[in-house]
DNA sequence: CTGAAAGCGCTAACAC
DNA sequence: GTGTTAGCGCTTTCAG
């Protein structure tokens, strides 16, 4: 069913019909009726494909995830999806399924140069007002990604020469560390995660910062790394609660980390938080249902897909010449491993 | 950039144009080199839109989620996308984001019967060619979804006249209590879902069956209905392990109930698996990191996304007169919480 | 092997 | 108010 066949059944020209379908030029209330009653009858829908090429403008939002099944993906296509129900957006997807191709060798992402090319080139080709980037893990894919023109955003990444949203590790952190110092700790332990990873070291100098500003120091055998995942954790909590003066607060960088230095307390019969206060990171759904649950950091993931989406329209907009970065704020959620 | 501005500065006709970008005609390798020479110099990407909509072929696969942040639709949509990836279909999204608008109130679904309706249309005015409605629960949805003749398969739930693919809940609760009985128990405690749920009949079903077999009985008093919730099993638990000859093998609907279990367990000083066997269901992160890991059930989450992608396009080849149920079998996973 | 031209379904001047 | 018509960018007969 066309547009001209509705014209035709009308008895009107498909002029008119586009006019009542779009509510543009002015039609007689008659007409309208009829048209209406026509459409309704023959249930026609019409061809948003060939509507869009004829107005150049498709509405629609592109989206690559670097994999979709990470805990971050979810809730931040939530938030673009928001912002496209809101703004008569569609969204086009592909998912890179990089973690079960790569797991937690980020950097391996090189590989995959070829295969982002060819989505973006896909996604264009379909006309998207703009591509956003929705990463699993905060790095710099500078040198992965091509440059080109149109609207493109990171989320959950940097770039240099593009533009991104992320979260505010540093300061999250400082908090992390100064609620620490407020609860009276004098000795703390980090659990970060690999030496390399971006996000341990915004963490680690913010968290530090928080204490050097109040005359604390954190020596080196105080700060172990992990590889973000519980046993390796487990392990690092053991060797810093067997220091001759252990930490009494440690800051595990997530929450699986988190629920591995827990484990080891137990173990090591420390009531927590009483005698150990723990603080993660992620707010993941295990951190509710440990016990006790586990104080930690909320990442506004919603929030970022929300800006970052709404981002692709400023750029519309306006072309700004330097790249510009949004860092949204996180949330300390109080829970049982601090005690206030 | 179109191709008419890449024929007029290759000196030759957009067909040529077309005919070496498609592959298609026979073009001399002479002018096809000096073509595709323009196009990488232009950098020059066709407008999809356009030539779908003169091929009428979109490549567009239309998926509709219930809400992308319940934990089954990322594995899902990863199962639909590596099918789009294989086959070179797009996918075009869109996320009702249902469990923050009714969250467990599943009927209220009936609320966004335009929602929905309204999506369908939107999809399918953009040439879907065909929708995947991804569930965020598994419940009978007849009389929420408009019929209509186009390729649609529901995945993870159930609706009369519908197209669906599941996986089998009967047949792995059967397997559990098979199981609890070679590990020699004889009195079994079961946590259900909210008694009305479907989920929770099939598993009753497949799991009395198992009992029923071998002689074995579960009394009303050891079937407990709690609401999904951590809280409501941890409650449960206490009232089964209080009964006069209380279970020693108890069955938790999903792993959030089981870990409840796992706590009233702990708090009564049971040892686990020794002195009660628990089996959870879902597989999700925490059943890993529980102490000790659950025994659970693996939820064919990918395949049940990708089979019902293939099964959009058996539904394009021949137009079968009933409709087909995929039901896909789940596996059982032997954690730490079973003896065997 | 190459090109002219029709037309996919729709929109939007422009004319009446 | 309504109709005619020229395309949007592409594919694909059909002629040569």
């Amino acid at each position: 069913m066309t547009i001209k066949e509705i014209a035709r059944r009308a008895g009107v020209s498909v002029a008119t019909v586009s006019y009542v379908l779009n509510g543009t030029g002015s039609v007689s209330e008659e007409v309208r009726q009829h048209v209406l009653q026509i459409v309704k009858e023959t249930n026609y829908r019409k061809n948003i494909l060939a509507s869009k090429l004829r107005t150049n403008s498709s509405n629609i939002l592109g989206v690559i995830v670097e994999d979709i099944t990470v805990w971050t993906s979810a809730r931040t296509i939530q938030g673009i999806g928001d912002f496209a129900e809101q703004h008569n957006k569609n969204i086009l997807m592909t998912d890179l399924a990089l973690n079960s191709k790569i797991g937690k060798n980020f950097h391996r992402i090189r590989e995959y140069r070829d295969t982002i090319n060819k989505e973006i080139d896909i996604l264009l080709g379909s006309q998207v007002e703009g591509i956003l980037y929705v990463s699993m893990h905060d790095r710099d894919l500078s040198h992965i990604l091509p440059s080109f023109s149109h609207p493109f955003v990171l989320v959950g990444c940097y770039a240099e020469d593009f533009h991104c949203v992320t979260y505010d590790n540093t300061n999250i952190a400082y908090s992390i560390g100064k609620h620490f110092i407020e609860n009276g700790h004098t000795r703390f332990g980090v659990i970060s995660g690999p030496s390399g990873s971006r996000i341990s070291c915004k963490r680690l100098s913010g968290f530090t910062r928080a204490l050097a500003e109040q005359g604390f120091s954190l020596p080196p055998a105080y700060i172990c790394s992990g590889d973000w995942e519980y046993v390796s954790a487990r392990q690092a909590a053991f060797e810093l609660l067997a220091l001759p003066d252990p930490p009494t607060a440690i800051f595990a960088m997530n929450d699986l980390m988190a629920a591995g230095v827990l484990s080891a307390a137990h173990q090591l019969n420390l009531k927590i938080p009483e005698n150990l206060e723990i603080v993660g990171f992620d707010d993941q759904q295990l951190s509710q249902y440990s016990v006790p649950p586990l104080t930690t950091v909320q990442v506004p993931l919603y929030d970022m897909g929300k800006e970052a989406a709404a981002q692709i329209y400023v750029l519309r907009e306006s072309k700004p010449q330097r790249q510009s970065q949004f860092i949204l704020p996180c949330r300390l959620l109080h829970r049982g491993t601090t005690r206030f």
